[in-house]
DNA sequence: GCTTCACATGTACCTTGGTACATGTCCCTA
DNA sequence: TAGGGACATGTACCAAGGTACATGTGAAGC
């Protein structure tokens, strides 16, 4: 259950709506975890159930904003290093190199060409995305500056997956 | 639907049970995705009633053997070069980096000493991992060769996790 | 004053994965 | 020959994420 404490992290950092923290979620965390708007209002309701969080004020247009309680805080630090971590992948890409050899030799170059520029274009977004954090581009919230670790991850991910798709090719040719 | 896919591609190196295919799964694909047994069986009813399987046989001790169809053998050959790729990284070692700041000095510290562990630990079973399939551990067979990248991409990921809990740690001395 | 559109919050339903537990089958050994 | 245990297949329910669609609110433009 991360969605929560997405949420709960990102209501460390001040008091939001939900529709900020479905922008923010986006933005601040969309290249390491996806959140539909639907269901962030619905676990913010859940949160709010189990006063994790409070109603912070009702502004105009329906706007509640919503602020996290000590209950929250002290749900998210224990969360933080909370025991077992799964160290499953769990990435499409990967799991389907497994099966690449199930393609014929012409189709699976044509393949490989292809997904030696998209896994090259993921690195490069993972680097352009670093960048743009270390230039502050995404303001200067401390999740922010956290996240250049996530940028640098999946940059040497795709970057892994590029080299290999190079190296298969050109033992091939 | 990531399992059935799974499933097929491990079908399509031959006919085995679904018990020979959660030991399997666990095996080959246990670094990249996770397969609970119980929803291997019900997964292979459902690829059964659709026709991508059959039966090849019913052997002793209740035990059934399925066989691939060619239809099987078209979706799974054309979900490996199917569109879009989901680039999220999910992995809740990342996600949880984001939310360091919320730690105090003292408890950020201890906590990255046993992370670096962590990751470095990762990064050397993705290592190892790879240097079996390198010595064909897990037998030869065609699945193992090509996860041979993922067990690469794993240990780029849990490197780059690995030297950034080190760099936090030196600057911050 | 009416329309339009971005802002804002939901409801409903479905798919997938996670887990606890029940049952059947057959070999091996005391 | 009785029973324990590994092999083998499921049922049932729950948790979480994905998606389509409905509704309310208010400012800006005509």
């Amino acid at each position: 259950m991360s969605l929560r404490y997405g949420l709960l992290g990102l209501l460390a950092e001040g008091p939001a709506s939900g529709y900020d923290l479905a922008r923010r979620f986006e933005a601040v965390l969309g290249a390491v975890w996806p959140a539909q708007q639907p269901k962030i209002y619905a676990e913010l309701n859940r949160l709010a159930a189990e006063g994790l969080i409070e109603i912070d004020s009702e502004g105009p247009r329906r706007r509640k904003a919503y602020r996290i309680t000590d209950e929250g805080l002290a749900a998210v630090r224990g969360w933080l290093t909370s025991g077992e971590v799964d160290h499953t992948l769990r990435i499409q890409s990967v799991l389907r190199s497994a099966f690449f050899w199930l393609m014929e030799p012409d189709e699976l170059r044509a393949h490989l060409e292809r997904e030696r520029a998209h896994f090259a274009r993921e690195a490069e977004w993972y680097r352009q995305y670093a960048a743009a954090k270390d230039r502050g581009d995404f303001g200067d919230s401390p999740q922010t500056r956290s996240l250049r670790v996530a940028a640098e991850a999946g940059h040497r991910l795709y970057q892994a997956l590029a080299d290999w798709a190079d190296w298969t090719l050109d033992t091939r040719e």
